[in-house]
RNA sequence: CGCGGGGUGGAGCAGCCCGGUAGCUCGUUGGGCUCAUAACCCAAAGGUCGCUGGUUCAAAUCCAGCCCCCGCAACCA
């Protein structure tokens, strides 16, 4: 028996779940449920991170405690698992005492031991930003969302000698090709670590923040959010002392790419420095985007995407995720892929040969030990059993669920085949044959406690109405998933709809062309949370000043992607404004037009260029439009 | 020259590291079966593996250059 600890991120504050942490902490679930069933000793981690500048800006606006904001969030993380079944065997928050405990006494470990000095960071600060830019951030020495000049600050602070491990690291990697997998991650860290590695800020003054973990060496100072995030993974098993009741030196992380330099290089060299055991391996995976279009947060549809697990249901949910993306690669998400899947895979293979065989096996009857021995046939599904049972150990050494799952659809479709060749309602038919017909069912029953085993990490739902219609009660073992042993045909329930179909065709009125039936995927049924419908009154609307205004040139913003640098006409007055339609509209096309105009919104500047004033313009699935007039109206026109 | 990923039958993807008959799922067409969730099984059609050049007996796979798409970073006021 081995030990196995396997830890997600731990999730930021600052958002409700979605599709993303759903992703990760479903295929950890699945790792660790696969795990267990192997044998295997599991501890399975996830939690949240609640510290830092935006989770206490956030909580102000909303009129709260930081505390109190973190307390309501981790609560939603905490019942989203629980409603997706899964099967975290502790969940740490950031700030608990058993975590706050262990980073302050790592942070002294690495103060006594000389691994952090105090020294002075210059640079571009902004005030009403709170923080620091780069030098490439700043445009024309101003901070680039308030405009406002920015203050050189140098601040003193405490910082972790990262750079003294570049070498170390890169040699770790090196000698250790399956530190970072798949590969790809790791050839990236080591890109990273082709430049200077600069070292780690840890620290963050209190006079700017005081949501943080304070230092133990200085009390005006709290810790650097990533610095305390990643000791998580410590601090979770750790007494604070050495102990780990044995787990830390088997812990794996698994993480979105988006986290790949905290994990790949600020964590190891941390612990290389603390004298810590390096993690085990690094796994990561790839992102979603969504339906076609782009994963955009300020639409929510990550969130939408979420929903859909109550629609379709936990499993079918699941085995999509798994079973669709590509470890490591980025996938694809939309509602009619699930629901293909759901209906190719789960309904038509595995539910359909579910119902098939129990119904098959309960006509028949409980009977007897089979008098004839297996034929050729039914070794081969022993066989096929065994292969596949092997392709599912391989793959699931790599985090590779879809090969897994492949391996296991590809049994279903050999069973599928077996019951159409050995065709054991012909069978029934003739008493002569009843000893083949039991042999058949048996061979069946056997495939499908199988299957109730193999499926268990996947498919938990499935697996236990499958195991349950055999009467099989006692916990899944992987050891126990093997066809062939059984000598008698068992007393099955009927199992049906184990996954009904979906209809896919009456909901849509006639054949719609393949663009348009991905971009109305996720509408129905999950939107309308009562957002967006709330009552203004009159004044409200009376504060925007709208103008007509005319277009007298329009140019590229230079190195941007969607904006327009416009000079419009208002009545008598001329300025400049800047629109995000470059993506929608030559600038040629734009000279001349009467648009519809925000005139009275606060000057901002976007690519280093100030702008007056909005575009007004309208907005469906991808399409912009622009607000223009349909009688010719002098520009400086009021809109009312 | 900001960083990275990708371009493989109609769609979505694997294969590429470690060159050697181009594979999977869905879809399409034809057939079979009737135990089963209009399911299941069989067969067929369908591919210049982005382009060009190079290395090689042999290139989807290795090398060079080019084209196109998509993320990220900075901008949708």
């Amino acid at each position: 028996m081995s030990t196995f600890y396997l830890t997600t991120p731990i999730y930021y504050v600052n958002a409700r779940p979605h599709l993303g942490h759903a992703c990760t902490t479903i295929m950890a679930d699945a790792m660790c449920r696969y795990r267990r069933l192997a044998g295997d000793r599991v501890y399975f981690l996830t939690g949240t991170d609640e510290h830092g500048e935006r989770i206490a800006q956030v909580a102000a606006a909303a009129g709260k405690s930081p505390q109190a904001y973190a307390d309501e969030i981790a609560g939603v993380f905490r019942d989203t698992w629980r409603r997706l079944g899964i099967t975290n065997d502790d969940f740490i928050r950031t700030t608990e005492p058993r975590h706050r405990k262990v980073v302050q006494e790592i942070l002294q470990r690495l103060h006594d031991a000389g691994e952090i000095y105090f020294g002075e960071y210059g640079g571009w600060y902004c005030y009403g930003c709170e923080r620091f830019y780069t030098e490439k951030e700043i445009v024309d020495g101003k901070c680039p969302d308030h405009q406002t000049a920015l203050t050189f600050i140098k601040e003193k602070n405490y910082f972790f000698k990262m750079s003294k491990y570049q070498a170390w690291l890169i040699k770790h990697l090196e000698d250790n090709p399956g530190f970072i997998q798949p590969d790809r991650y790791r050839n990236e860290v080591l890109g990273f670590l082709r430049e200077p590695l600069q070292d780690l800020s840890i620290s963050r003054p209190r006079s700017r923040l005081q949501w943080g973990i304070p230092l133990p060496f200085d009390d005006q100072y709290v810790t650097y959010v990533w610095f305390d995030a990643l000791i998580n993974y410590y601090s979770a098993v750790s007494d604070g002392r050495e102990r780990t009741r044995g787990l830390w030196e088997h812990v794996e992380h698994l993480i979105a790419k988006d986290i790949l330099k905290p994990h790949g290089v600020y964590w190891p060299t941390m612990l290389k420095a603390a004298g810590i055991p390096l993690y085990r391996r690094l796994n990561v995976h790839g992102y979603w985007s969504l339906g076609g279009s782009k994963m955009s947060k300020s639409v929510g549809n990550v969130v939408e995407a979420l929903q859909l697990t109550d629609k379709y249901g936990h499993d079918a949910f699941r085995y999509f995720l798994l079973r669709e993306m590509n470890f490591g690669l980025d996938a694809s998400f939309s509602e009619e892929a699930l629901v293909d899947r759901l209906n190719a895979d789960l309904a038509n293979d595995l539910g359909n040969l579910a119902s098939r065989a129990t119904t098959l096996i309960a006509a028949a009857g409980p009977a007897a030990p089979v008098g004839v021995p297996a034929e050729a046939a039914d070794r081969d599904i022993a066989v096929a059993a065994a292969d596949a049972r092997a392709a599912v150990e391989q793959a699931m050494r790599d985090f590779a669920f879809q090969k897994a799952l492949g391996a296991l659809w590809s049994f279903i479709g050999t069973v599928n085949r077996y019951v159409d060749t050995s065709a054991p309602w012909a069978l029934a038919k003739d008493p002569a044959r009843r000893p083949r017909l039991e042999r058949v069912l048996c061979t069946l029953a056997d495939s499908l406690g199988f299957l109730g085993i193999m499926l268990d990490p996947f498919l938990p739902d499935a697996a236990r109405k499958i195991r349950d219609a055999l009467g099989r009660s006692a916990p899944p073992a992987l050891e126990a998933a093997v066809v062939g042993h059984l000598s008698a045909v068992p007393r099955v329930s009927k199992i049906s709809g184990l996954f009904p179909r979906i209809d896919t065709k009456t909901p849509r009125s006639g054949p719609l062309p393949k663009g348009e039936r991905e971009s109305s995927t996720l509408s129905p049924g999950v939107r309308g949370q009562g957002e967006g419908s709330r009552k203004i009154p009159i004044t409200d609307f009376q504060k925007v000043e709208l103008r007509v205004a005319e277009v007298l040139a329009a140019e590229r913003v230079a190195k941007s992607r969607k904006l327009l640098k416009l000079t419009i006409r208002v009545g008598e007055e001329t300025r400049t404004l800047v629109a995000g339609v470059a993506e929608h509209y030559e600038p040629e096309n734009l000279v001349g037009r009467k648009v519809v105009v925000v005139a009275n919104l606060e000057p901002a500047t976007l690519m280093g260029v100030e702008s007056n004033g909005m575009v007004l313009a309208a907005e469906h699935e991808g399409t912009l439009s622009l607000l223009t007039l349909d009688k010719d109206l002098p520009s400086g026109a009021k809109v009312k």
